[in-house]
DNA sequence: GAGGTATACTGGTCATACCAGCAGATAGGC
DNA sequence: GCCTATCTGCTGGTATGACCAGTATACCTC
């Protein structure tokens, strides 16, 4: 079958600092180190893991942009609670170059946020209802004086709101990620004639559908606007 | 509006090695680092950046992590090629630890998977299919045997190989880093009475469907699948 | 020309020293 | 006695210089 993946293991670099990571790593993944928890001592752990105080800092650096520990200067090591946010540092890192890559993400975005907004449906309270609201009030002043940065802080933050009120963290985070990295594209798009208008008429329609109650509308109108928008985009590629 | 969102910006943790990272990370994100250029020499960048060669190699570490470059020992470091795997190592590092959070991934997971089928319908070759055909004829050896460890192997492959032929590579990683962290809640699901046997029959479902290329259907059958196995989690926990 | 070796790289590791920020103890003033 | 201010010992952050272990190349020998 699928030799490339069966048969063959990670290679172990040798670094030491690898081993390190993988240490700590276990211990917190085991529970024996909970979050909240405070790690010991640089001073302490290099003479635990015997390696030097340099290979413990690569290490510390690792674990802290996976998302595992949080170091603060003069104090310590904590391990972090990893209920929230172990991902949106990495998908920073992420580069945008073909366009076919911008599609392959809108695609992502599409299956998430209809899933959310169906959640959303359920969770939603009146005053989250009313923060969108007032979100999509903004993005149709922005699309009057076509402010094209405010209409892009409004249309981000629509987003969001839908997607904390599906309250299924995964899909907050990720949602959140994407929107991030593709925070460039927006500007080409906004830039389109129209474009903030039809956009803030398209989150009208899901939110009328949100307000009503009635999950499989809010989904298809959510759907809609975002294959539309995929669509512009195809257009400006 | 959001004060916590708008207002703030991060914390510029006045460590060096970020700095050193930021920098090098811009480069590449300008381009002037392209994937396959190799990285000056550590003793060359301290000089350059006037940082300690210590804080230099916690920077490279994170870059390393981070996807954005590729350290080889006696060597060099190289800017990798970003096309792929950025993310996975990342979500390795995710936990799992109440129930409504494997709840929660399952559902981002039935969002992704009924979508990435959509899209497999459209891509699939005749090749791919019989994989697929394959992989489910070793399932339901697994099923005869009760062979829970070579079900959860074939489960694994079946999605893998649907993910694969949506084409969509963030589909792609992201369903393979679903499944890998949810890899711990297969051995309970699949040591359920004849929950192998269960499962093997609606992957059927999904791949006749997916045969016919019935885009409609093959999402239905693949989401009545995975909601169906949220369910039996939901009852385990 | 082919082969082997010497050498000048590369990253990987270590020990030591010093700086800056934080916290608790301690000493001073009231 | 209580409050405040300083002092001291922690913590992480940085720098330096040395050495080891692989890699690649140039050179030298046969």
């Amino acid at each position: 079958m699928t030799a490339t993946q069966d048969m063959f293991l990670p290679i172990e670099s040798d670094r030491l600092s690898d081993k390190a990571v993988g240490q700590i790593k276990a211990l917190i993944e085991d529970g024996r180190l909970k979050p909240g928890d405070k790690l010991p001592a640089e001073r302490e752990l290099i003479k635990l893991l015997s390696v030097s105080r340099a290979s413990l800092r690569e290490a510390l650096r690792v674990l802290e942009v996976l998302g595992l520990i949080e170091v603060r200067t003069g104090i310590g090591a904590f391990v972090k609670q990893t209920d929230a946010g172990a991902l949106p540092a990495e998908w920073s890192a992420l580069l945008l170059k073909t366009q076919q890559e911008v599609i392959d993400l809108l695609e992502v975005r599409e299956a998430l946020e209809a899933r959310a907004v169906e959640l959303a449906v359920k969770n939603a309270s009146a005053e989250e209802l009313e923060g969108c609201s007032l979100t999509l009030a903004n993005m149709k002043q922005s699309a009057d004086s076509n402010d094209v940065d405010a209409a892009i802080q409004s249309d981000i933050e629509f987003h969001q709101l839908i997607s904390k009120m599906s309250q299924n963290k995964f899909l907050i985070e990720l949602s959140d990620s994407i929107s991030h990295v593709l925070l460039d594209a927006r500007y080409a798009f906004f830039r389109q004639p129209n474009r903030i208008l039809v956009s803030w008429q398209q989150h009208c329609r899901v939110l009328e559908a949100l307000v009503k109650r009635d999950s499989h509308a809010a989904a298809e109108a959510m759907l809609q606007h975002l294959q539309d928008s995929k669509e512009v985009v195809k257009r400006l590629g």
